[in-house]
DNA sequence: GTCTATACCTAGATAGAC
DNA sequence: GTCTATCTAGGTATAGAC
C-alpha cells in the first residue's frame, strides 16, 4: 500500500517535467503554431486542414492532438496571436499623445503598410472565410480596432481639430474602408506604388473623419 | 428500323416540351431558388446544405439536382440573382442625372436602407463565409459597386465639387464602410434609430468622398 | 512522444423504385 | 419527375504500435 500510495503521490502531484522537457513541448507547440500560421496565411482558412498543418510542421497529423484538443482550439490560438499583435502595434501608435490627427494617420499607415507587407495573414484576420470559432475572434479584434480608433476620434472632436460625429460609425468606417481597399486581391488600379497607395489611402481616412482639406 | 429512327428523331431533335411543362420547369426552379435565397439569408452560406434547402422548397434533397447541376451551381444562381438586384437599383440612384453629391448622398440611404430591412442578405452579399465559387461573385459583386461609386466620385471631381482623389479608392472605401457599419451583429451602439443610424452613415461617407461640412 | 492506420462523421452526389 | 436509399470523398479525431 505504501508503494502504491507513493506511485499515485509520485505520478500525479509532485511530478513534474524537467525544465530541459518544458522547454521542448513549448518550442514544438510555437513551432506547430507558426507553421498552422504561414498555412493560414497561404492557403486560407477553408484550405488549411490537419494534414496540411502538419506537414508543414514536419510531423504527423495525429500528432497535433498533443498540443492542441481540437482543430478549432488550434485556429482560434493562430487567430489570437496574428490579431494581438496586430492590435497592439496599431495600439501604440494610436494611443501614444499627441495631436490626435497626426496618430490617426500614422496609425493608417502603420495599419495599412503591415497589411501590404503580409497581405496573406491581413486577408486571413479581416476576411477570409473561416469556421465560426474564428469568425467569433474575428469579430472581437475589429471591435478592438474599431475601439482604437474610435478613441482618438473622440479626442480630435474634444480637441477641436475635428467635426462633431458619432466616433464609432467613423471607426467602423475606417476599419471596413481599409480592409476594402487593402484585401481587393487585384491591388488597386490607378495606384501602381505602394507609397502611392498609402498616400491616397490616409487622405481618404482623413477626410473621413473630417479633418479639413489641406492646402494644394 | 423505320420505327427505330422516327423514335431517335422524336426524342432528340424534333420534340419540344410543351409551354405548360416549360413553365411547370420553370417554377420549381424558381420556388427553389427563392427558397434557397431565404436559407442563405436565415443561416449563411455554410449552414445552408442541400438537404436544408431542400426542406424548405418542399422537395427531396435529390431533387435538386434536376435543376442545377451541383450545389456550387444553385449557390451562385442565388448569389448573381440577389446581387443583381441590389446593383441594378444602387446604379438607378447613382448613375441618374443631377448634382453628384445628391446623388451620392441618396445613393448611399438606398444601399443602407436596403440591407438594414434585409439584413440576412446583406450580409450573405457582402461578408457571410462561403464556397469559393460564390466568393469569385463576391469579388464581381463588390467591384460593380465600387464601379457605380467611382463614377459618382468622378463627376464630383469634374464638376468642381468634390476634391481632386483617386476615386477608385474612395469608392472602395465607401463600399467597405458601409458594409462594415452595417453588416455588425449588434448595431451600432450610440445611435439607436435606423434613421440616425443612416444620418450619421450619410454624413461620414460625404465628408469621406470630400464634401465640405455644411454649416452645424 | 511520435507515427501509422483507421474509425467515424458530415455532406454532396447518384441510382433505381414508384 | 420525384423520392428513398446508398455511395463516396474529404477531413477530424482516436487507438495502438514502436
Amino acid at each position: 500500500m505504501a508503494g502504491n500510495s507513493e506511485w499515485w503521490f509520485t505520478s500525479f502531484v509532485a511530478y513534474r517535467k524537467t525544465p530541459a522537457e518544458l522547454r521542448r513541448l513549448e518550442a514544438a507547440r510555437e513551432h506547430l503554431v507558426a507553421c498552422a500560421t504561414s498555412v493560414v496565411a497561404e492557403v486560407g482558412w477553408s484550405q488549411a486542414s490537419v494534414t496540411a498543418v502538419a506537414d508543414a510542421a514536419g510531423i504527423a497529423a495525429g500528432s497535433v492532438y498533443q498540443h492542441f484538443p481540437s482543430k478549432a482550439a488550434l485556429a482560434v490560438e493562430v487567430f489570437r496571436r496574428a490579431a494581438g499583435r496586430e492590435v497592439e502595434v496599431l495600439g501604440e501608435v494610436l494611443a501614444a499623445p499627441g495631436d490626435p490627427v497626426e496618430r490617426l494617420s500614422r496609425g493608417i499607415q502603420v495599419f495599412a503598410r503591415r497589411a501590404l507587407e503580409n497581405r496573406g495573414l491581413a486577408y486571413a484576420l479581416l476576411a477570409a472565410p473561416a469556421e465560426p470559432a474564428v469568425g467569433a475572434e474575428r469579430l472581437d479584434f475589429r471591435r478592438r480596432y474599431r475601439a482604437l480608433f474610435a478613441a482618438v476620434v473622440r479626442d480630435g472632436i474634444a480637441d477641436g481639430v475635428l467635426p462633431e460625429q458619432d466616433g464609432e460609425i467613423t471607426a467602423a468606417a475606417l476599419t471596413g474602408a481599409i480592409g476594402e481597399v487593402l484585401v481587393d486581391p487585384l491591388g488597386t488600379p490607378g495606384t501602381t506604388t505602394t507609397e502611392a497607395l498609402l498616400t491616397e489611402l490616409t487622405a481618404m481616412a482623413l477626410r473621413c473623419a473630417g479633418v479639413p482639406a489641406a492646402a494644394p
